[in-house]
DNA sequence: CTTACTAAGTTAGCGACGCAAACATACGGG
DNA sequence: CCCGTATGTTTGCGTCGCTAACTTAGTAAG
């Protein structure tokens, strides 16, 4: 795979993935232009058409990948406390914000499509599977179920809350916050959100 | 101003403004054409470079016109219970709501523009103007002053979540609410983040 | 009223981009 | 070994954003 320049390029479609997801990071969702993604990888401008239909579909595979890395975060902050620790939901936030600002272009992406994704059942699945982390750690922390209504409905305040401040700080609406600032929300709503107990 | 097609259209910049927004309610913010703007207000394609730089700053002035229209709504919903009154928090959130919902298009467009118009004055002036009516409310409610730390720590709060819901729902990434659910969901979080009294 | 200047339209055309068609090359199973 | 299929390439079409050069309308001065 070193230096002999195949005809074929072998694993085109993740190249070309990756590649999107770098120039959508440097020229935004809109900005980036799918020949230049082709000039990365190293083949022409029509290679794409033989693994995505449309840009839509190539915007969509980046996006896909992209709620699979978001989910794992989640995940990862969810399981780094023990189940009813307070810091859990801290954490489940600060996971959710670490990656809209590490990657705000893909994030945009995410959230932003138009309606032709909204029956895009794959990624229905991630964002479900996302919204269940939530309720899992709130009704942790609630020591209720997962199924509970209230649950549900606090988890999904949370969520409105986190990803809210996300895009207003991306957006640059307000003025970014210090670490300390961000802390101190994120444990004020936390605890406005989310009784200590049932 | 009726038949007589005169060469000089007279207001083509409003006009403009005006077909653009019809077209990014129909196609999106990114799926919509100048060019079809052009032949709703009846001009050439290349007329509207007579009072725009370019593309980005078409969409610059449909921001602007829109953010002054949001503002309107949410100094409307302010002021119509009188200071203090509870029901002023859930309105305010309900008509922030309702303009995304009225016009989804213009309002990914004004919390989606990219970097460049992040150090635009009269658009960063506006939405700090927004962020002063949320201000304004709430220290109201907490009978405190809306310069107060807190005030501005928990405005800011209910701000995130309402924008947050908006977004969430826009996009599909949940199921939609009825009216009634949105309605405790607006009561609980105003009651949970705003206390009732200081 | 004429004349000259400017504001606000027009047509024509360039260059880039998304995408499709037709052709070329490599891999892999009978 | 051979053929089918997957995966590339080249070529080209249509559209779009934007510019240049020209035309027309309004306005202010003499």
């Amino acid at each position: 795979m070193s230096e002999k320049q195949n005809y074929h390029h072998g694993e085109l479609r993740d190249a070309l993935v990756e590649a999107l997801r770098e120039l959508i990071e440097r020229d935004g969702p809109d900005g980036f232009r799918i020949a230049e993604a082709c000039r990365i990888a190293g083949v022409s401008t029509a290679a794409p058409y033989k693994h995505f239909k449309d840009r839509a579909d190539m915007l969509r595979a980046v996006c896909l990948s992209a709620m699979q890395r978001l989910e794992g975060h989640m995940m990862d902050a969810a399981d780094a406390f023990p189940a009813g620790d307070p810091q859990r939901v801290v954490r489940l936030g600060e996971a959710y914000i670490g990656f809209a600002r590490a990657e705000p272009g893909v994030f945009r992406l995410m959230f932003g499509l138009t309606e032709d994704h909204k029956d895009d059942c794959e990624l229905k699945k991630l964002s479900d599977s996302a919204e269940d982390i939530v309720a899992r750690v709130v009704a942790d922390q609630m020591k209720i179920s997962p199924d509970d209504q209230d649950a549900r409905l606090r988890a999904y305040a949370l969520w409105c809350f986190v990803h809210g401040h996300c895009f207003l700080e991306l957006d640059g609406k307000v003025d970014p916050h210090t670490p300390e600032t961000q802390s101190a929300l994120l444990g004020m709503i936390a605890t406005s959100i989310v009784p200590l107990t049932a």
